[in-house]
DNA sequence: GTTTTGACGGCGG
DNA sequence: TCCGCCGCCAAAA
């Protein structure tokens, strides 16, 4: 154990693709927040960080950024897509409901990355 | 190397 | 119950 730097938690490298990953993993017509899979990486409290690492996601097409809301279920970061109602007009393709910016029955379509992550 | 921001979350008044 | 403040972690300026 000479240097052993964080076990548990992910390297700065593996945190973006980390959760580039999770990301990818949910489910058409299913949503989660920051603060989920913030503290499957480790760093429980660092949701702001996972919010920071989707900001250079969305050039990636593989990464549903538009899944990915705030705890509240509100589109908090539709005003970062090119267009402002793609990421509401996305989820409502996926047969979710979006009104306002709010996403109708989030508890319904959450979707834990807990349940995925590790498998 | 230091400071500020940032697609949030939890707790206090 | 509703509004507001502080805290966490990392990257960019």
């Amino acid at each position: 154990m000479s240097k052993n730097p964080d076990s548990k938690k992910v390297s700065r490298n593996d945190f973006y693709e980390s959760v580039y990953e999770i990301v990818r993993l949910i489910p058409r017509g299913r949503v989660t927040n920051y603060g989920a899979i913030a503290k499957v990486l480790g760093t429980a409290g660092a949701a702001r960080m996972v919010g920071y690492a989707m900001n250079h996601c969305l050039n990636r097409q593989d990464v549903p950024a538009h899944r990915v809301v705030n705890r509240a279920g509100l589109l908090t970061g539709r005003h970062h897509f090119p267009e402002e109602n793609s990421m509401q007009q996305r989820l409502e393709a996926e047969g979710l409901v979006v009104i306002d910016n709010q996403i109708q029955h989030f508890d319904q379509h959450f979707w834990d990355p807990m349940s995925e992550i590790e498998l």
